[in-house]
DNA sequence: AGCACGCCGACT
DNA sequence: GTCGGCGTGCTC
C-alpha cells in the first residue's frame, strides 16, 4: 500500500520556476513557529493550526490547507469535525488588507498542528459546523486507501463515507451500548466443512479470511448473523454489506431473532436522511457495534472492527455508480488488510475474484461437501437448440415439452418460478440458421432490431440493410431475445386455474405463499417462496450470453444459481429447467451446481489473456483530442500496456445516458490501460497525477464547456468486450 | 471551478 | 498615459 501524502517536505529542489517566489517569500519569512492571521485575531494558545480537507471536487487534489485555529473555536476545532473556510480568493488580501475574499465552503478538521508548513499567513477558520467528529482517522486512512486504489480523490470518496449531516439526528443522543452477546453455537455453519471452526475463530479474537459457497436456500442470513454474534462475543464490531434492500431485511431479521433489538443498526438508502444519520451516528459513537447495509454501508465507521462480510460480491449494485465507482468488495478487502480484521465473502455462486482470493491462498474456502449440495440443490434439465429442433410440438408453442412438463408437475406441487429477460433488454439479433450473434460489417458491433423492423449497429448507429451471416451465410435472422416475456403470458394462460403473479423493476415481491402459482421474475427480483418452489423455468439463456461482454458466461450462471438457490433441493423434489445450450459451460455448471469449478475455469483463462483481476485495468475515455493529450502525458508504469483507443458506442437519444457514456451526439473514444498484478497502484497513482496536471491547466477550450478536453479514468472497468 | 494577476492593443 | 482584453496560475 503505498502511503505517500503527495505533498512533500517543501524542499526547493526541482521547483518549477513559478514556485520561486513563493520560495523566495518562504525565506523571508522563515520564522514558521507561529502562524499569522491576517488581521492578527486572537488564536487558540495550543495547536493553533487546523489542517482542513477542502471539500471541493477534484481540483485540489487530496492536498490539507492549513487555517489558523481563533480562540473561540479552540473547544470545538477538533480533528474530525466539519468545518467552514473561506478559500478560493488570492494573496492580494494581505496587501490591500481589506475584505476576506473567497466563497464559504465546507471541509473536514483533519489534524491539530502546532505550526504549518505553509508560508504565508494564515487565514483563520470561519466556523466549525458542529462539534461532531465525524471523520475518524480509520475513516480517513480508508478514504485514502479508496481514492489511490481508484485514481479518485479524497474528496469524492469521503461523500461516498460521510453521510450528509442533519442537525436533528446529531442533537438527540445514542442509545448506551449494550453488553457483548454470549458466544453463538455452530448453527447451521456446521453445514460446512470448516464453517464451525470460522465462527469459533471470531469468538476468540482471530481475523479468519474466508470465501464462503453457501448451500441453496434461505439459511444464509442466518449464518451471516452467527458470524456478526460470534465477533461481538470476541468484543468487537462487525460490518455486512448486502446487495439490496430486501437482503438487508432477511440479515436484519436473522440478527433480531439471534440478538434481539439494540444490537446492530440498518443502514440503508431507503431510510431517508435524518434516520440514516441517526443511525450511522449511533454507529460512530460506538452504540451500536453490528452494521447490516446496502453498498453505502462499505465505509460504516465500526469500532474496533472485527470482521467485514459481503454477501454476492457478483451482484451489480456492489459497484458505487458515483465516482470514483469503488466496489463493495475492493473496500472491504482494504477495510481487513489495514484493520487486520476479519473477511468474509458469501454466495451462492463465485466470481472469478474469490476465486482469485482462494488461489492465491488469502482466503480459505468454505463449502459443503458434495453429497450436501446435491441433495440441497434442484435437479436441473436443459433445453438446447438440438432438443428445439427434434421437439415439433415445441415449436408450434414455441416451449419445448420438458418445460411444460416440468411447470405442469411442480404446480401440483407448489410454487413455479419462471425467470424472463429484464424488459429493456433490446432484442438483439442472430443468424436464424447457425445463431451466431448479427454484427455490424463496419465496427462488429452487436446488430439490434428497431421497432420500426430495421436492422441497427449499437454500437455505432449505422442502419444495416443488406445483411447476411459472416459465419454460415444465411441471411435470415431471429430476434435472441423477444418472446420469453410472451412466452410468460403464454404459461398463464395455459394454466387458468393458477394464480399469476410478477416480479420485476417496477414492483418486487419479496416472498410469495407455498400454494401453487407462477411466479414471473426478472433476474435478480425473484421472490422468495414459502417453502422454496418447486420448480423453475429460466428462460432468458440466449438473453445473458449472446451479449458481447467478458462476464457474459459468468452473469448468466449467477442469476441462474440465484433463481434455482431459491428452488426446493433435490431431495423434495425441486427441478429447474434451463432453455440454454447444454455444451456451454455455464449451463454445464450450473447442471453440475459447480459455480466454483467455473469461477476457477475462467480465471485461469483471464490469467492466460491478462484479463482482470489478473491484471488490473483501467479504462480512459473521452474526445478523441482528450484522449491522445492524456495518453501522450500520462507517465505509465514500464509495464503498462496500452489497448486501442477505440470507439465508444455513442449514446442513444432515446435511452437514457449510463455512467460513463459519452453525452448524446459527442463521439468519445476508450483506451484500457493494462498492468501486471501488483502494479494497481502504480498505474492509480500515474493516472491521477496526469488527470491532476491536465485538470489543473487544461481547463476551458474553445468553444465548448470545461470538460470536453477533460477524460474519464475508470479502474476495473465493468464493461470489458 | 472561480478569480486575481499580468502583459498586450485602443481609447481619453 | 490609462482602461480592459483574456491567458495563466493559485487557492492555507
Amino acid at each position: 500500500m503505498s502511503s505517500d501524502d503527495g505533498q512533500g517536505g517543501g524542499g526547493a529542489e526541482g521547483a518549477p520556476p513559478e514556485q520561486l517566489a513563493l520560495i523566495r517569500d518562504a525565506v523571508r519569512k522563515a520564522p514558521r513557529a507561529k502562524p499569522r492571521t491576517w488581521r492578527g485575531a486572537a488564536l487558540a494558545k495550543e495547536l493553533p493550526v487546523a489542517r482542513v480537507l477542502v471539500d471541493k471536487g477534484v481540483l485540489h487534489l487530496d492536498r490539507y490547507f492549513d487555517y489558523a485555529v481563533p480562540e473561540e473555536l479552540d473547544a470545538d476545532a477538533r480533528p474530525g469535525v466539519r468545518v467552514r473556510v473561506r478559500f478560493g480568493a488570492g494573496r492580494h488580501r494581505v496587501r490591500e488588507g481589506r475584505r476576506e475574499g473567497g466563497g464559504l465552503i465546507d471541509g473536514f478538521l483533519v489534524e491539530r498542528r502546532a505550526e504549518s508548513d505553509y508560508a504565508g499567513p494564515l487565514a483563520a477558520l470561519a466556523g466549525v459546523v458542529s462539534p461532531e467528529p465525524v471523520l475518524s482517522e480509520e475513516l480517513l486512512g480508508l478514504a485514502r486507501a479508496v481514492a489511490d486504489r481508484y485514481a479518485g480523490s479524497l474528496a469524492d470518496v469521503l461523500q461516498l463515507a460521510v453521510p450528509p449531516r442533519n442537525a436533528r439526528a446529531e442533537g438527540r443522543p445514542s442509545p448506551e451500548p449494550l453488553p457483548a452477546p454470549e458466544v453463538p453455537d455452530a448453527g447451521s455453519w456446521a453445514r460446512y466443512t470448516r464453517g464451525a471452526a470460522f465462527l469459533e475463530s471470531l469468538a476468540s479474537g482471530g481475523a479468519p479470511r474466508a470465501v464462503w459457497t453457501a448451500l441453496p436456500g434461505p439459511g444464509w442470513a442466518g449464518e451471516l448473523a452467527r458470524a456478526v454474534a460470534a465477533t461481538l462475543a470476541s468484543g468487537r464490531g462487525a460490518l455486512v454489506v448486502v446487495p439490496d434492500g430486501r437482503s438487508v431485511g432477511r440479515v436484519d431479521a436473522a440478527l433480531t431473532a439471534l440478538l434481539g433489538e439494540g444490537r446492530h443498526a440498518v443502514l440503508t438508502a431507503e431510510a431517508g436522511p435524518e434516520k440514516r444519520y441517526r443511525e450511522w451516528l449511533a454507529v460512530r459513537r460506538g452504540s451500536v457495534r453490528a452494521v447490516v447495509g446496502t453498498r453505502a454501508a462499505m465505509f460504516a465507521p465500526v469500532r474496533d472492527l472485527g470482521l467485514v462480510a459481503v454477501w454476492d460480491d457478483g451482484d451489480g449494485s456492489h459497484s458505487e455508480p458515483h465516482a470514483p465507482q469503488p466496489h463493495t468488495r475492493e473496500v472491504l478487502l482494504l477495510r481487513a488488510a489495514h484493520d487486520k480484521c476479519a473477511f468474509l465473502l458469501g454466495s451462492w455462486g463465485c466470481t472469478v475474484e474469490a476465486a482469485q482470493l482462494v488461489e492465491s491462498g488469502w482466503a480459505a474456502p468454505i463449502v459443503a461437501e458434495r453429497e450436501q449440495v446435491r441433495a440441497a440443490a434442484p435437479l436441473v434439465r436443459t433445453v438446447g437448440d438440438g432438443d428445439l429442433a427434434r421437439d415439433e410440438a415445441a415449436r408450434a408453442a414455441r416451449l419445448p415439452s420438458l418445460a411444460w412438463q416440468a411447470v405442469r408437475e411442480g404446480l401440483r406441487q407448489g410454487p413455479v418460478l419462471v425467470q424472463v429477460p429484464r424488459r429493456g433488454y433490446v432484442p438483439r439479433m442472430a443468424c436464424a440458421q447457425c445463431r451466431a450473434p448479427a454484427r455490424c460489417r463496419q465496427c462488429s458491433g452487436p446488430l439490434e432490431g428497431q421497432d420500426a423492423g430495421g436492422l441497427r449497429c449499437g454500437w455505432c448507429g449505422r442502419d444495416e440493410t443488406g445483411w447476411h451471416c459472416g459465419e454460415c451465410g444465411g441471411f435470415r435472422l431471429r430476434a435472441q431475445v423477444v418472446g420469453a416475456r410472451r412466452t410468460a403470458e403464454e404459461l398463464g394462460r395455459a394454466f387458468p386455474a393458477v394464480p399469476v403473479r410478477t416480479s420485476g423493476r417496477e414492483q418486487v415481491l419479496d416472498t410469495v405463499p407455498g400454494s401453487p402459482a407462477l411466479v414471473v421474475s426478472t433476474p435478480g427480483a425473484e421472490p422468495v417462496a414459502e417453502g422454496g418452489y418447486a420448480a423453475a423455468l429460466l428462460l432468458d439463456g440466449w438473453a445473458m450470453l449472446g451479449r458481447p461482454d467478458l462476464r457474459a458466461g459468468e452473469d448468466a450462471l449467477r442469476r441462474w444459481i440465484g433463481a434455482a438457490s431459491l428452488v426446493r433441493g433435490q431431495s423434495d423434489g425441486g427441478t429447474v429447467v434451463v432453455v440454454a445450450e447444454p455444451t456451454l459451460r455455464p449451463v454445464q455448471a450450473l447442471v453440475r451446481w459447480d459455480p466454483v469449478g467455473h469461477a476457477v475455469r475462467e480465471l485461469a483463462e483471464r490469467a492466460e489473456l491478462g484479463f482482470p483481476p489478473v491484471s488490473r485495468m483501467a479504462a480512459v475515455s473521452g474526445t478523441a483530442e482528450a484522449l491522445a493529450g492524456f495518453l501522450a502525458a500520462v507517465e505509465l508504469p514500464r509495464e503498462a500496456e496500452v489497448l486501442g483507443p477505440v470507439p465508444v458506442p455513442v449514446t442513444d437519444p432515446g435511452r437514457p445516458r449510463r455512467t460513463g457514456a459519452p453525452p448524446v451526439g459527442e463521439r468519445w473514444e476508450r483506451a484500457l490501460i493494462r498492468v501486471p498484478p501488483g502494479r494497481g497502484a502504480a498505474l492509480a497513482a500515474a493516472l491521477k497525477s496526469a488527470q491532476a496536471a491536465r485538470t489543473a491547466r487544461g481547463g476551458g477550450r474553445a468553444g465548448e464547456g470545461a470538460g470536453s478536453d477533460a477524460v474519464r479514468i475508470r479502474v476495473d472497468p465493468p464493461d470489458i468486450g
